[in-house]
RNA sequence: CGCGGGGUGGAGCAGCUAGGUAGCUCGUUGGGCUCAUAACCCAAAGGUCGCAGGUUCAAAUCCUGCCCCCGCAA
């Protein structure tokens, strides 16, 4: 088939080259600007771009994409179908049916939950212990359109969404290749609407710990908030990072009445952070402010963390 | 030239402002204590103080240039 592929983010680099390694003919490649970012404000290409450009696919990274200009491009491409994963703009209505195929879109969750920008972050954050990917004809609502296929994946006990965007991206790539295959047979589900879940993006404020939630909900959104916008709190003045925690069983050594924020033990391994419910945070992996991420007992080694101060407020 | 913090034995840090014997908390190794221990006690090994140059009788500490890491902002 012939495709125009629409993709920013690393996670979109694996369905693209899978559209290539099947042998497709890829009719273009659309993509954010460059921005500048990082440190020094660089001008950096999306990964997507910097694969295509390995691959010496023709790229397009038009900046206003509602333009006549932009839909006037977008339909000389004369594909079969337009496969969008991660691009992050909205696809006007100008769009959608320009190609016999329309657009398709690969989605990170088992539709119709988690629509949205931030799905595998979303899935994980509220304790999730499965998830999927989902291929779609996409409409004019946000991933409101009608299923193609979805696979099913189960989201492992300590798994972050980092690495599990790392499957989701291959896992993708595969239900991809295996819808443009059978394009012609599949019956097109429409979604039951009434279960839709929202995934909003996340914002920076979103990542602030509210220690007053219950130690397990915390951890699970330390693992769901990575790699951005993580999970950080307050202490003495500076923002900590936690990169890896979980709910504390053993409370024996541990006072019986405390507030929450509270540090609670911060002795070799343990630094223990009372949590709403009367429940304890243990946390394994922090990053000062400055410093690297590290484990707590060398973060302890250095740094006096004491029991009775305060991590956020 | 966006703003800022940092590079010191294997790890995390102090020392730098007012140059002059390399310190702390761990880890490692050996020994001791103990029914036993990841606990406790004693001892030991281990450092080109990011790299290069400069100032000085003397530089981890002052000056210059470079490399690397991190936070903010995007």
């Amino acid at each position: 088939m012939k495709i125009v592929f629409m993709g920013t983010p690393l996670a979109a680099v694996p369905t693209l080259k899978r559209i290539i390694d099947d042998g497709h003919e890829v009719r273009g490649v659309w993509t954010q600007p460059d921005r500048p970012s990082g440190r020094g404000k660089r001008m950096t290409a999306s990964p997507v771009k910097e694969f295509a450009l390995e691959k010496g696919l023709e790229i397009f990274q038009p900046e206003k994409i509602r333009t006549r200009a932009s839909i006037d491009l977008f339909r000389s491409r004369d594909a079969d179908a337009a496969v969008v994963v991660a691009y992050g703009r909205i696809l006007s209505k100008s769009y959608l049916n320009v190609f016999r195929f329309g657009c398709i879109n690969v989605h990170f969750s088992l539709l119709p939950e988690y629509r949205g920008a931030a799905p595998v972050n979303w899935a994980i954050a509220n304790g999730e212990t499965k998830t999927g990917i989902s291929t779609m004809n996409m409409d004019t609502g946000l991933d409101t359109g009608d299923i193609l296929l979805q696979k099913e994946t189960a989201i492992g006990n300590e798994e972050n969404a980092i690495e599990l965007m790392d499957r989701l991206a291959e896992i993708g790539a595969d239900l991809l290749s295996e819808t443009l295959a059978n394009i012609d047979e599949i019956i097109p589900v429409k979604q039951d609407h009434q279960k839709a879940t929202l995934a909003p993006i996340l914002k920076k404020e979103d990542g602030e710990i509210d220690w007053s939630r219950s130690a397990k909900d915390i951890s699970n959104r330390i693992r769901g908030f990575q790699p951005f916008p993580r999970s950080f709190t307050n202490y003495d003045g500076q923002k900590v990072t936690i990169w890896k925690g979980f709910p504390v069983d053993d409370k024996e050594s541990i006072p019986r009445s405390f507030v929450s924020g509270e540090v609670l033990k911060a002795n070799g391994d343990d630094l223990f952070v009372g949590c709403g419910d009367n429940s304890v945070l243990g946390i394994d992996e922090l990053q000062l402010e400055g410093k690297r991420r590290m484990r707590t007992r060398d973060v302890l080694n250095g740094v006096k963390i004491t029991r009775s101060e305060f991590f956020g407020s």
